[in-house]
DNA sequence: TTCAGTGCAAACAATTTGCAGTATT
DNA sequence: AATACTGCAAATTGTTTGCACTGAA
């Protein structure tokens, strides 16, 4: 997803909401969407420390409640107690996750939206989101002893 | 489920593992199973207390984890930050979960399994398990205002 | 009799909160 | 200039651990 894109949509949506449109939360949204995949708050903190920026956990935490928000961002638990976060593509996907190594691999379905439309309007749900996780051994972990 | 069933399956699993088979083992996997479905650690913890059970908490944690690995229970996040527990049926289900009121609905799929099974075997996953959530508001908190 | 399991409290990890200072509006 | 946001450290929440005692094998 194009970053510009990003950081005008967020910037929208701070100014709609009003919420300020501050320097901290600009270097958050571009860390996060910077990185290749999944991350947890922790790892964000420690990879913009690393580089020099000065950023508070608390404001890591706050950015990423209004990233959520802004559904810009979703947010998964991949079987450790704490939280990943990740941009929010266009396209729907959802994890099939190595219990041995933790690759995640994401995936697209169209019978899984199907299922999803389904179920749904079966117990008259108002659809907001949706996550399927796959548990299972990948195949190098399955063939190395 | 049976739960003379259950508490056999459990006592031989304990067995056949070398942990000892105590009481606060056996009331801990009866109260969670007698819950009508999910609970969390505290509450499991507070519920036993509250009969008058004298239970720890760690307890409740170390019986927890003895079950997960007995493939007894299962355990899902619903958004909330911890963990919830619930007896693992012989049938696969999944949650539509209202993000209101917290309401969990259980549903079963068929279409839904037949997804899970085609994108392991296209991506060489060896399967172990799976949970598919969907977060929306149901009929009555749609209704309310 | 032995040592795995227990209860308790203290430790830990992830996240949130209170507050005084800072910077966007 | 006003006050929302920040950084920091302290508080909170969910879970795990250390240790002396207890009870299943």
């Amino acid at each position: 997803m194009n970053i510009q894109l990003v950081r005008k949509r967020f910037t929208n949506f701070l100014k709609e909401n009003g919420h300020r449109i501050t320097n901290e939360r600009l270097l958050v949204l571009e860390n996060l969407f910077s990185n290749e995949s999944h991350i947890d708050a922790e790892n964000l903190f420690i990879k913009m420390r690393g580089k020099g920026l000065k950023v508070s956990r608390a404001t890591v935490y706050n950015t990423l409640q209004l990233l959520l928000q802004s559904k810009l961002i979703k947010r998964s638990h991949f079987g450790e107690t704490h939280q990943h976060y990740e941009p929010l593509s266009d396209k729907h996907h959802h994890h099939l996750i190595c219990s041995k190594c933790g690759k995640v691999i994401e995936f697209t379905s169209n019978a899984l939206d199907k299922v999803q439309n389904h179920v749904c309007s079966k117990y008259n749900f108002n659809f907001l989101n949706s996550s399927f996780q796959v548990i299972g051994v990948c195949k190098e972990c399955s063939e190395e002893k």
